[in-house]
DNA sequence: AGGGGCCTCCGTCCCCAGACGGAGACGCCT
DNA sequence: AGGCGTCTCCGTCTGGGGACGGAGGCCCCT
């Protein structure tokens, strides 16, 4: 395969020049431009013609939100969009996947994480930072907005309850729906129920699928 | 649940200092004790009567292999052995397991790791580093040696072959055999055989568990 | 007092997964 | 030439997983 190419957009060169030198240390990686501000942003994407924006949240002017929308809105562009923030906040989150983010990402993240992050993206696979993605589970998170916008690929997990994360957690050890049910010392219908509840409410298609998202969302590991 | 306490054997001091100062920053470990020779350690061992012990492999005297032996045959002993080395040798590992350790980590595993593996060992689990664990797996280890010698809980995974593997990491993305089998350019059937061949081979009950395998031992992830 | 969410459980149905046994083709090594 | 290991594929059979519909008890909120 050829080296994916990757702009890189902050307002911040310090931040730009960090990420760059992380990347960098891969040889499949290669950053093809950077831009200060969103609207530069534009114009560096579509002469570059990269595969993956690393993009900053918070800028002044247009922000990496607008941008986004700009970006996946314009049908030259190919580039998949990997956000990245300084701060947790779950707003943030919905917003970015609402713009078309393909990715979501903390500035505190570790490196390796980071080039996780950019090869899943440019893959065209979703990716969410595993302190986020944790978080949505864990809670509830107020999802009465109904917006029918249109949510592309969306995957943004329903709340799950507390039993139905424990049955994750377990789940995600490998066990059957018999030992489950022998810990939590419940009947095996109702690991059932759970069980099934969980793989609706996340969009996956069998428990196997429901290992993966636990591992790769951090919930277990 | 009470602090875990740690003794650590090096002979070098500054690894101690290092691996003190990693282990310092979790308040629910507890380094209780140091030793620098295998000698010592069994003493220090005796009198401390830590629940984990992270133990070098090269050092002089009786090494940290014979210390770790002479540890768990001891009934006095309750404490588990995380066995660290500075270099990558599948022998070593397959030495220490033999040996009696719980556990077997590069020393330059990521602090995180390290302190996971120390959770995970007081906790009786086992724990192989990534590194070899995948060497293990990919590579054909030579295994010709029938030894019928007491391997304990072992779990040292024979060979897999390259095929195996392949459908090893398609697995642990979720895919059903179906999907494996599209991907892959074989019949379904075919797709059975190998994922059968790679549970018993690893010893685990059924995909899901093998996907929780891939994860833990680096093979994805 | 009602309603809604969560946890609990049941039964039925269907399909995939995995075990097991057998088989042919190919390449490598002796 | 023969043996061995890998990859390929087939059949059958059993068990568990998951969907679906239904149900009762509990707690919290209005």
């Amino acid at each position: 395969m050829t080296r994916m190419r990757v702009v890189l957009v902050d307002d911040h060169a310090l931040m730009r020049q960090g990420i760059r030198t992380i990347l960098s240390a891969h040889p499949d990686l290669e950053v093809v431009g950077e831009a200060a501000s969103g609207e530069e942003a534009i114009d560096v994407v579509l002469s570059t013609r990269p595969d993956v924006v690393c993009m900053d949240v918070e800028m002044p002017g247009i922000g990496g939100l607008e941008a986004t929308r700009r970006l996946v809105a314009n049908p030259d562009v190919t580039a998949h969009v990997l956000m990245l923030t300084t701060f947790e906040r779950e707003d943030y989150l919905l917003a970015a996947l609402d713009a078309g983010a393909s990715g979501f990402l903390l500035k505190n993240a570790r490196p390796e994480h980071l080039v996780y992050g950019v090869r899943s993206v440019a893959a065209g696979e979703a990716l969410l930072a595993p302190e986020l993605t944790r978080a949505v589970i864990e809670r509830a998170v107020a999802q009465e907005r109904g917006e029918s916008a249109a949510g592309p690929a969306g995957a943004v997990p329903e709340s799950l309850t507390e039993r139905e994360v424990e049955v994750l957690r377990l789940l995600a050890q490998g066990l059957s729906n018999d030992e489950i049910a022998e810990k939590l010392l419940v009947g095996r219908s109702t690991v059932k129920t759970h069980v099934s509840n969980v793989l609706m409410k996340l969009a996956l298609r069998d428990r196997v699928q429901a290992v993966v998202f636990a591992y790769r969302s951090g919930l277990v590991g």
